[in-house]
DNA sequence: TTTCCAAATGAACAAGCGTTCAGTTAAATG
DNA sequence: CATTTAACTGAACGCTTGTTCATTTGGAAA
């Protein structure tokens, strides 16, 4: 039954994407099979390796390509002005682009383990580019003398967790509204760092 | 070769968890084969079998106990005083708990969908009690005005997630020490909180 | 010294794994 | 209409999986 209508490669490989980062972020990349992401997509098995080379490259190409996705959309938000309002910018921009994706969070956060060592080393140096972000405008507050941060790159981990974290127990159609949560969230950043 | 020197089931019981929790804290409960566990200990797959009923209850068990753990260890802290005085007790407890046991934390924290419903429910329930202490605290200090804090439940999960991040980075002999690391997350908690 | 039995072995089971590939299908091309 | 070829099937590959169990081991108890 190939090729009912159009060339297929455009709509299965999304489709394989997709399947892949639903099934590994409710299951985990070891605990799902080929077969299974196959079976969800409606092919057979060995279709989904005119997809992809091998089963480690599809995770490795769903966390590069969140954290590329994460880069770019960050560098597009164009954070200007004076640290506080640079801090701002990034608290909401964080919330709002973690917030509808919830599967590619939690991939990216909990199946570095499964990246085979070259491709985990490629993941980290873009997860450090976004600390760095981070980083570079708690520094520049203290430099201001708008923020008191004794160690600032702990504090930039500790601001990531604890945003981060909201996909921890957030869902959509919950009690609070993506405006309510990054207004409180932006309140603890702010104070936690204030002068 | 069965027992050597008096009863094995004392030594080999506490070995099979130790080796299971390492093991599942590196790779994953589903990337560790009994066979792995097994060898580690020194013995035959078969014979973890007169410590644990399947596999899955391994599991289980693991992240049981070190909820149970930290629980009674919280308890044991007797935390006294104004929210403000409980608050850093808590904070200080918290890390104190957790900087040592890195392999209980990542596995806690990360191997929760490979429980089994029911499982699952009996380690979330233990979670929810350690939240809810965290939430008492800062309902407190709300009410004796000296905490603002507009949602309590969701400054309990930023928290939380703030310090339990402390292992996403945190080596033993890195360039921080414990009481160190404590002030700086404890001024953080305070300024993020008090009114 | 003999008996006992906890604790382990090691083989076996059916099932599932990632991956390969010769063959089939049908849309696109000339 | 004939040919090409991207996309897919379905079977097969060697290997690993969790779990069971008859059998063996050797220290402790009688």
């Amino acid at each position: 039954m190939a090729r009912k209508q159009g060339s297929h490669s455009d709509i299965t490989g999304p489709k394989v994407r997709d399947a892949a980062l639903r099934l590994i972020a409710q299951h985990g990349y070891a605990a799902v099979s080929m077969r299974q992401i196959a079976g969800e997509v409606g092919i057979q098995a060995g279709a989904l390796y005119n997809y992809t080379p091998d089963k480690q490259t599809l995770l490795f190409d769903l966390m590069q390509g969140h954290m590329t996705d994460l880069l770019a959309a960050l560098e597009a938000a164009d954070l200007q002005g004076d640290a506080m309002t640079r801090l701002e910018g990034f608290t909401r921009f964080h919330i709002r682009f973690h917030l509808p994706r919830p599967d590619q969070v939690f991939v990216s956060y909990m199946e570095l383990r499964n990246l085979s060592a070259p491709n985990f080393a490629a993941v980290e140096a873009l997860r450090r580019q976004y600390e760095d972000a981070l980083e570079q405008i708690l520094r520049a507050g203290e430099a201001e003398g708008a923020f008191l941060v004794p160690d600032p790159r702990i504090t930039t981990m500790a601001l990531i967790a604890m945003l981060t974290g909201i996909s921890n127990w957030y869902r959509s159609g919950g009690r609070l509204e993506t405006e309510k949560i990054e207004s409180i969230y932006w309140d603890m950043v702010r104070r936690s760092v204030a002068a």
